[in-house]
DNA sequence: CAGTATCCAGCTAGATACTG
DNA sequence: CAGTATCTAGCTGGATACTG
């Protein structure tokens, strides 16, 4: 063993009992569920909030959305997709569903400790999605260019 | 303005050209592609490189990995599924595959530095569903549970 | 408001067979 | 070895209509 190893390396590796490399793990279903372009922008928009000047941001815990916020932030997402979505994150423990009866009802959904973890990861990549645009579209074209030119 | 943001958050504000919020937004295009699973494991696979003791890891650069290699690690991926998430990839710019004119003929995959940025990502999010499997699994029965004697 | 239910077009992805 | 090509079952997800 290399000395070099720290606790923290020597605990992570002790904790591999999941491998989603392998097809059998339940770890690979996971990974499929959270994949997904609308678990990917859900997770973002619920820890970052609703677009609201007047909160304070600065508590810095996640916090809730309504159905109606989500649906809206989410540009082009169906309600099925939608509610199908969140159901599935609430059913692995990632967000809460709230029913407030008033009229008419009122839903809104949170992170819990677990998703808002997921969430940093989620928004990185969204993050790096529009950071890195411009770089892959510049790819596509060489790609593209060069694939044409090899057919003439 | 709040005086409270640093420079660097003033320059992520301004970066702002695209949003995956947005259904017409190239980005979000690009946020489905490297979402899914395949890419998720490519990705995954690709930056640590393959089971190799006998190579020196401590380099730090993503390491080539050839076709083969890639099907054996990713268990149950099919030819077909494995070389198209490839060639999205490469024509993202986020791998480069090389020919090898052997006898027969030799392919290696490997990150570029883009991908190597987006790998870092992907990693995070393979360890989180496998980490926190156990969590998720707990939820999944409680739901199920409450479900079921919910409608008896 | 926040869903549920249903129908169906279209894409995904697996199986299979063939090739430089 | 590393693909390409083809066929197709089935799932995804959108549109639409209805409800507590």
């Amino acid at each position: 063993m290399a000395r070099t190893t720290t606790a923290a390396q020597q605990k992570a590796q002790a904790k591999v009992e999941y491998d989603a490399f392998l097809a059998a793990c339940p770890s690979r279903e996971l990974l499929e569920r959270i994949s997904g372009k609308w678990v990917m922008l859900i997770l973002s928009a619920l820890g970052s909030g609703p677009y609201r000047p007047d909160a304070d941001c600065a508590t810095g815990g996640p916090r809730p959305m309504r159905y109606s916020e989500l649906s809206r932030q989410l540009a082009g997402v169906s309600q099925k997709m939608l509610t199908q979505t969140l159901r599935s994150l609430e059913r692995d423990g990632i967000v809460t569903r709230t029913v407030t009866p008033t009229v008419p009802v009122t839903v809104t959904y949170e992170l819990t400790d677990l998703g808002l973890s997921l969430h940093h990861l989620m928004r990185a990549i969204k993050t790096w999605a529009q950071t890195h645009m411009d770089d892959v579209l510049t790819h596509r074209e060489t790609y593209d260019g060069r694939a044409a030119t090899r057919s003439p």
